[in-house]
DNA sequence: CCCTTGACTGTTATGTTATTACGTTAGATA
DNA sequence: TATCTAACGTAATAACATAACAGTCAAGGG
């Protein structure tokens, strides 16, 4: 099997800065940092979601990692998944019942998700501004926010262009 | 039994300015001016979510319905509660994979919604600012953003002023 | 009036996503 | 080495959602 992480991060319109090798030594070096315990199947599990280019479903990881010799249950994957959200190495995309890497595991960030409903590419965006204004709001209606998800559903760049 | 639309709309702080009722009449009046078909199933689906006073699951609608004499099957309730949603009465909720009534049934908006983890209770809010912001940075990512799903999870005002 | 049409409702069956519970393993530590 | 705890594996099941098809009924045309 060739291997997958040597590819650039490149969804959807394979221009990313951050390459797949790259998201996954800060991973490696966050967690180190932190004293996170990035054990074999949770890392593979972050493998096979830089790899897929977009949000796997908890199923299709577990797929892959039955194959490799892990765990054939749910749990399993579910378990590596949460964990991963959890600690900032991936992100669940409620709209797809999905996963997927973080771009940027370095810093903490808030993140807002593109969703494209031609191509199901997911694109993760810096949301500093969104995050910003949903604090306002949430303030003027006496809420204590404590995280938020953010998704957009649309056309990514490259459907947009070429469907319509 | 004791009609539920006679209370008022009031989570999570029993201070909301929309009676159910009054949300219920909005409603109608859409509907009647959209010429929409508010039908029996649906008319009941809409009055159970806001009687809810919060989010309710398809299944725990379902078990409503089933119990005055409609149909027993999944799709009597998603059908129902899909409709709502299409046609702005109603809101997904994805985080609680669950459903609740628009509080503002009588106009198009964008909205925002604060869940409690404490008590489960989902308020409404608008979220012209947010959704701004996030169209700015749809724009800058170059992505034809549609519409947008934004949930906050935290404590409502009740339950951040008791619990801690 | 009768028929067609299309929207709506109901049911069967099945597919998909997620969790609970419990036993085992393996690394850290005293 | 004895013990503790986080992590892992599995079985079973719960929770959420949809596809496919049949029956109902009101509106409109002939």
């Amino acid at each position: 099997m060739s291997d997958p992480t040597e590819s650039g991060f490149c969804c959807p319109d394979h221009s990313g800065p951050q390459s797949a090798t790259r998201i996954l030594s800060q991973a490696q070096a966050r967690a180190a940092r932190m004293r996170l315990r990035l054990t074999p199947v949770r890392l593979r599990t972050l493998e096979i979601l830089i790899a897929a280019h977009g949000a796997l479903g908890a199923y299709d990881v577990l797929e892959k990692l039955a194959a490799e010799g892990y765990g054939t249950q749910p749990p399993v994957a579910y378990r590596a998944l949460n964990w991963l959200v959890e600690h900032g190495f991936a992100h669940r995309i409620r709209r797809l019942n999905a996963f997927t890497a973080c771009a940027h595991p370095a810093d903490d960030h808030a993140a807002a998700f593109f969703i494209c409903d031609r191509c199901d590419s997911v694109t993760e965006a810096p949301a500093v501004a969104v995050t910003a204004a949903l604090t306002d709001a949430a303030q003027a209606a006496g809420f204590a926010m404590e995280r938020a998800t953010i998704e957009a559903v649309g056309q990514c760049r490259a459907c947009d262009g070429a469907g319509a």
